[in-house]
DNA sequence: GTTAAAATCACCCTAAAGTATGACGGATAA
DNA sequence: TTATCCGTCATACTTTAGGGTGATTTTAAC
């Protein structure tokens, strides 16, 4: 008696659902789930021993069970939140003070004017091919031209003429 | 009588629900809201009109609220999913005296600090052999540092990723 | 405890940088 | 005009830098 109308209540609580998610095909899989679920317990009698103990104990078991049933057809079925991050890509822009030439330190170096383009390029991050290619001149050329700058520079190699150069106020 | 038993019972669902997301602060709002629904229930004697009348919609009614509960809950606990919108912005770096690191750009870049000291160590004009002396590890360590920091500056030679590193002020 | 990233090192090879030396024409200043 | 510097280029050679691949170890996060 108990039994079947207990059915029918289910299958109402069902329509319900159903109704307001038909249009998901998850309501195929949530009712074979309710279903099955209660059918087990009637099948096992467990309602009705429990019922004898504690129908307090069968309403939270109820509750817990449909607790995630709806957390499980939630992630099933709402549409996932897209959190949009916006990543700034820094595009920098050099705002510092103007660079003045130190001219002292050119003639006191005595650096050449072709030596300086030669240096700026280096410090641009060029190449020494892409410099002779930047001056029309060939690669030797620069070759010297560099060569003749780190012995100016009291340097070895062009990372280091570079800083120094900074230091001076050769380049910017 | 019953009613008592009927607080015990729920308090103990909330409670295995709490256990379980313990660690989530929505856990008090899912017990008041639980917790109200119940005693609005009782409240209204509503519990005792529909056992007399059917013990299966009161079922019924618990599986439906529970049901929105959980589905409620998901919502608030699901994570969103991050999507990650990369928008270039024109950001000034003013060039100060003093030098502040862009760690923003650092970890933008992935560059770890061991391959940011190898960059300084560059740019202070060091050889790879003279910064393999400095941080106490072999040619080849410095050189595969150098390697991952070019492909990672998008750079073909050390002077270029000394420049584009200063221009993005990971190194003073 | 497994995965992931960072740090370390090696070997081989090519390309680029740097050294040394010499040469030549055009300025230019003593 | 002669000595000097500048700019150009060359040849030969050595050293350093850089690319590719793979391996081991440590550390950190999950």
């Amino acid at each position: 008696m108990c039994t079947k109308n207990a059915q029918t209540a289910v299958f109402y609580t069902e329509m319900t659902v159903l109704s307001a998610i038909k249009r998901n095909k998850q309501n195929i899989v949530y009712g074979v789930v309710a279903a099955v679920l209660l059918s087990a317990l009637q099948w096992l009698e467990l309602r009705f021993v429990i019922f004898q103990h504690s129908f307090e104990i069968y309403a939270g078991a109820i509750a817990l069970i449909f607790t995630g049933l709806g957390i499980w057809l939630a992630q099933k079925l709402i549409k996932p939140k897209v959190k949009t991050v916006v990543v700034e890509k820094e595009v920098v822009i050099t705002n510092g003070p103007e660079f003045v030439l130190n001219e002292a330190a050119m003639e006191d170096l005595r650096i050449s004017k072709r030596e300086l383009e030669v240096l700026q390029l280096m410090a641009d991050g060029l190449s020494n091919q892409e410099i002779a290619g930047r001056l029309f001149v060939s690669l030797n050329t620069v070759k010297t031209h560099s060569s003749n700058l780190f012995e100016k520079l009291e340097a070895e190699r062009r990372t280091q003429a570079i800083e120094k150069a900074k230091r001076l106020s050769l380049i910017g």
